[in-house]
DNA sequence: CTGTCATTAGTCAGACAG
DNA sequence: ATTACTGTCTGACTAATG
């Protein structure tokens, strides 16, 4: 008995800059975008009208996080470094991000689609698969259904791809945005799936959508008429029967309704960049502050960790990370800290410093790290409480 | 006794995404 | 004065183990 398999993705619209328009409704219509460090909030001038901050006022060294749509007609996309989007769109609104307000919209939506759809798989702060198979129901009702009860726990819109899998759900929520429904069944893939870039398949990114572009590849229909075993000589086994695969629609991945964090991590990038000895104490107040911070996240979220790892990122944007894995599991920031400095003594130092961050991976429960905590230090007892030289 | 092979863990870089 | 932050996954390489 095989059922067909009836998927959604939910996309919220411009979701960061939407929320912002719910509190600042007189900038609808206005070129807003959401992002950088030290953004001041809009200050209520003696009139009664907001003044607002503009993308020319901004220096630093920020991103935009979100743009609405009049924005994007600019230009002005997020990622975009602040300086340069200053240069496009000079005139438009800045406003800083405001995470709990989009935690609490956030929570506010799902719980919305999931009073009509209980099977969700949570994609990050805006968007969701939801498992439509086993409701009986008009498919462009029911998507409609999920859009009125969004709209009425936010007042935001969104845009909704309803296919057989999760592969083609994604790229169908964003063919019609905002504020669109798209059904798509597997005999449409030829017609209006194959004319897109291979950029839409979400894992292809612009290192592998430019390879294929090298090798004559841009549309999806081109990658599905691509030999898969040129695929495979290209890319490798798995992604190059993976990479043909999508390309005729094909993912039988399951909707994942739970799942356990893998890492912790913070970093920060410095107003200017550190050079390691001339600013040795203030990369080492850096460090340890954030060592401290991921030492809190682990104990909030109750989880210890074995394996501690930093990140440098040079003045010339090269990466570098070092990690340490441990016989026990660890929580506590001053442990944390003594491994984080073994690391960084792995690093050599010549360039400044324009990032630094802390990952703590290796993750498990707090309850079961204290059984295993107690395990092996009966079993090690000369590397508690203590670190073990490196 | 030595070389080879399979397997696993650890480490690091890089791609990708939201 | 261009380029955040958090997190997942995979490939390549090395070392250890049997």
């Amino acid at each position: 008995m095989i059922s067909i398999r009836r998927i959604a993705h939910l996309d919220m619209d411009a979701f960061f800059a939407s929320v912002e328009l719910l509190r600042y409704p007189e900038l609808r219509g206005q070129a807003v975008v959401v992002g950088g460090r030290n953004v001041h909030q809009p200050v209520e001038q003696p009139d009664g009208t907001k003044r607002f901050a503009r993308l020319r006022d901004y220096a630093g060294r920020g991103v935009i996080t979100t743009s609405t749509y009049e924005a994007r007609a600019l230009g002005v996309f997020s990622g975009m470094g602040l300086m340069k989007s200053a240069q496009l769109a000079p005139d438009a609104i800045l406003l800083p991000a405001n995470f709990d307000a989009y935690r609490d919209y956030s929570r506010r939506f799902k719980n919305a689609v999931e009073s009509i759809a209980p099977k969700i798989e949570d994609r990050g702060i805006d968007e969701i698969y939801i498992d439509l198979s086993t409701i009986q129901e008009n498919t462009n009702s029911l998507a409609r259904r999920i859009k009125q009860a969004v709209l009425d726990a936010t007042g935001l819109t969104c845009s909704i791809g309803i296919t057989p899998n999760k592969l083609l759900s994604k790229i169908c929520s964003d063919l019609d945005k905002p504020n669109g429904i798209t059904v798509l069944s597997m005999e449409e893939i030829p017609a209006r799936i194959w004319p897109l870039a291979t950029k839409k398949i979400n894992g292809i990114g612009p290192k592998a959508a430019e390879k294929l572009t090298r090798h004559g590849i841009n549309t999806i229909g081109e990658l599905a008429a691509a030999p898969v075993q040129f695929l495979v000589s290209e890319f490798g086994r798995s992604t190059g029967v993976w990479l043909h695969q999508v390309a005729h629609g094909l993912d039988d991945r399951p909707i994942v309704t739970e799942s356990e964090p893998k890492s912790i991590s913070r970093e920060s990038t410095f107003e200017r960049d550190l050079h390691a000895k001339q600013n040795k104490a203030e990369l080492t107040e850096i460090l340890t502050s954030l060592c401290m911070r991921v030492a809190d996240d682990l104990k909030r979220k109750g989880y210890a960790s074995r394996t501690i790892g930093i990140k440098l990122k040079f003045s010339d944007f090269h990466a570098v990370t070092r990690d340490v894995t441990l016989p026990m599991y660890v929580s506590d920031g001053t442990q944390i800290r003594k491994m984080a400095g073994e690391c960084l003594k792995r690093i050599p130092l010549t360039q400044k410093i324009r990032l630094l961050g802390v990952r703590a991976s290796g993750l498990i429960p707090m309850a079961e790290a204290e059984l295993n905590h107690a395990g092996i230090q009966s079993e090690f007892p000369f590397l508690a409480p203590g670190i073990p030289k490196i």
